[in-house]
DNA sequence: GACTAAAACGGAGACAGTCTCCGAATGCAT
DNA sequence: ATGCATTCGGAGACTGTCTCCGTTTTAGTC
């Protein structure tokens, strides 16, 4: 019966082995050490530092992570998770525009604080890349949503790409740098939530530009 | 006499010597091979391969430029001046908020198109690097008067910090790849100046959340 | 035109990081 | 206890950065 069972089993998966438990340990070690690195030492700290650090071999490391990008998505899979966690509690506890809004200071910083992810993130957006497809699907499945209820609620254009605006938060992170970037930040996604407001209720741009002709001195 | 002309000039100059015609010659053909490798190859191109390819030694090509990013600044020079010039000409022919609004776009065809300049842009609003101060200066002044003048016409809230849609378009610029890319930029800069304009002409935002106080299901 | 000091050249080589390969070690399943 | 699939780990090939210094070139002088 058992020895059945392991057959059936063998036919859709080479076999359901147990992972090792050193390999396990290994990994989480790794990516340990690799979270401490990215932070000291930026996006491009030594991999061979990383693995002589955590006690392993460098073919350890790579074999577990095939390429830097891989370990970076890794090593904050657990941010990205949060934040798609975060859509869901906004969702049902604020007003559409408001969870909207507060999810995307939430993006700026978790994501902005951690500089490094945000130049991997650009394949999320772009590259040929077939990285981060998992952390591309929960970010844009989360902004979907937002913005989708805030549109049906009749806060936000209805013409508003989602995409968009995670382009626009994914370059405002990518600037988290310099003095007062965090308050500059912020009113960004001010800006950017203002913006996204439907047309009749924003400015009206036929006045403003009338009135503005009286002052084409300066 | 001339010997003591000649000693003269040792005093406040070392020499004021003619540049020589070979070092002038290389410099030129290095930054043509540099452009080619740059938008080929993407920024990490390799320096020694330039070097090669104009036809010079690795290090003449240092000497010239001592960094990569020294070496991808003078590439883009040009590009960052004419970006400058352009300030001028809109400010004279267009009304302030147009203006802005075609420099913010010419900003996003010029630079994001060099998918290299964005990253090294970072050290002109973040990075403790000297660096791009040339740029930096050029860039921010065009950006201030353009501002400044949306402002005084009323168009533009008077809160706005230049440097934050300095910071945005940066971002902005930054995720210049994948498919669309372009449109997706041009409706951030729109959404950016909608965002940026006065409250009493934007959204009332009251009004928005009352209403929107009916659709909480979704 | 020949000279000379200063400047530029250029490539060998030291160094650092990435990634692979494969013999040795390990632990899961029986 | 044992076999074998799986993992380990580090030597080494490769690539790119950047420096050093002996050699070559040139502007300015006589």
């Amino acid at each position: 019966m058992q020895l059945f069972f392991r057959m059936a089993k063998n036919r859709t998966q080479p076999v359901v082995r147990k992972p090792r438990t050193d390999a396990q340990r290994n990994r989480e070690r790794i990516l340990e050490v690799a979270k401490e690195a990215f932070t000291r030492f930026g996006a491009d700290a030594s991999l061979d530092d990383m693995a002589k650090q955590a006690g392993v071999g460098a073919g350890t490391l790579y074999r577990h992570f095939p390429t830097r990008d891989a370990l970076i998505e890794a090593v904050y899979r657990g941010e990205v998770e949060k934040l798609a966690a975060a859509e869901g509690k906004f969702s049902e506890t604020m007003l559409p525009v408001e969870a909207l809004r507060a999810w995307m200071l939430l993006f700026v910083d978790h994501i902005a604080a951690k500089q490094i992810i945000a130049p991997a993130l650009n394949s999320v957006v772009g590259g040929p890349s077939k990285l981060f497809e998992g952390s591309r699907s929960l970010i844009q499945g989360a902004i979907d949503a937002l913005v989708m209820r805030a549109i049906k609620s009749g806060d936000i254009r209805s013409d508003l790409d989602p995409f968009d605006l995670l382009r626009a938060l994914i370059g405002v992170s990518h600037v988290a740098s310099g003095p007062g970037w965090q308050q500059s930040a912020r009113r960004l996604v001010d800006i950017l939530i203002t913006g996204s407001r439907p047309v009749n209720r924003a400015a009206s741009r036929r006045p403003g530009q009338a009135k503005s002709e009286g002052d084409r001195a300066v």
